[in-house]
DNA sequence: CACGAAACGGAATGTCCCTTCCACTTGGAA
DNA sequence: TTCCAAGTGGAAGGGACATTCCGTTTCGTG
């Protein structure tokens, strides 16, 4: 799956760890919209170094966060394994958050605010059941009321996510407060109408519109 | 404060109201960033038409949506005088939100996706201590539970926008699940701790960070 | 109805970013 | 040490927008 054609010399073995460094740096501050030419400028080399080791952006960010997005995973599978369903699922998601509202670029990624890369895509496919599992617990054993569903916890990452983005730069620890209120809603929100469609889920993470 | 200067040619008149007509149905599917070429084209003059009547983009928006701001802060202003200060606030967020959702453009605005305009800070410096009331009269009669700010009444105000331009295409109705989590939220949640710096709404509806 | 001011359209210019390309440099195998 | 495939930097071309400018057209007053 991954072929990495013969072995990169040792030069480009080099700059190519050099420039991830350097584009991790400057998404985790100015988001996944960072110019190739920002990211060679800020690496010291040519921009043709970075066209060529990442010829599609997707590229790129997979490598960049590929390790984060399989902790991330693993926070999910730890979650799913809680006894008590609605503590799991609090706990995963402040975990991903804190990990988001260190990095802009990986929340960026994992909430869909741009065209999803296929190692995000597996990542969610990988998430969304394991999340399903632990709300379906949660419903059952009366920790959250019936009717929330997994898109319900789809769309509380979604809104904190965005208070996160919008306060990063004066009020970092704002979104804590949010997830506070987004939690508390969903344990005593009435949401006995028509559930979300199965496929908002996929569409929130999986954002096409951008802009 | 709005001299308008000698009367416009009748032609001019007519062109400008075209133009104001067909940039806000642009804006209200594809949010405030269309570019002036799209404007003259889909009215059909040119982009000199455009510049000429409003040179600075500001003047655009501000023409364009000065009359439904009008209307939310008529909206703030009825809550604020509802007996039950709850049920104002219930009644002013999700009015302003169906305006909202009805205009991508305006929720930008109004929400502080953009750079500000005059007439959206007056808005909101209108509004606010509107809020303010309203809020506190709650938590005086224990309609919401001590620590609530008015700050986090624009947090749930920011995170239900968010879930609408996120979901608009696909789930134009998510934002009202949102909206009553949110709310809920607000209601049960422990807020106990330190509450966000007093310039947390403004900066939160007066965004200097674009993107 | 003539004529000057106002308005008009859109070509031209500048900026920013994406992407390709190629003449030059360098690592490392022979 | 030689040599060439691999690697490099940055110029160049292209597209999207913002903004300016000016030759032409249109209004509406005298």
């Amino acid at each position: 799956m991954t072929d990495t054609g013969p072995p990169l010399r040792r030069d480009a073995q080099r700059n190519r760890q050099l420039l991830l460094r350097t584009a991790y740096e400057l998404m985790a501050t100015a988001g996944l919209d960072v110019s190739y030419e920002d990211i060679a400028r800020a690496a010291g080399t040519g921009m043709g170094t970075v066209y060529r080791r990442f010829p599609d952006r997707r590229d790129l960010l997979d490598a960049l966060f590929s390790e984060h997005i399989d902790t991330v995973i693993d926070l999910a599978e730890q979650a799913s394994r809680h006894d008590d369903a609605w503590a799991g699922l609090t706990w995963f998601l402040e975990r991903q958050l804190e990990i988001e509202s260190r990095s802009r670029g990986l929340g960026e990624l994992l909430r869909g605010r741009n065209q999803a890369t296929a190692l995000v895509r597996r990542a969610h496919e990988r998430m969304t059941p394991l999340v399903a599992g632990l709300i379906d617990r949660a419903v059952r054993s009366g920790q959250l009321p019936a009717g929330v569903t997994p898109a319900d916890f789809v769309t509380v990452h979604v809104m904190v996510g965005s208070v996160m983005d919008a306060s990063r730069d004066f009020a970092p620890q704002l979104w804590r407060r949010a997830l506070t209120v987004a939690l508390a809603g969903l344990r005593h929100a009435d949401l006995t109408g028509r559930p979300p469609d199965a496929t908002v889920i996929d569409r929130l993470y999986n954002n096409n519109h951008q802009r």
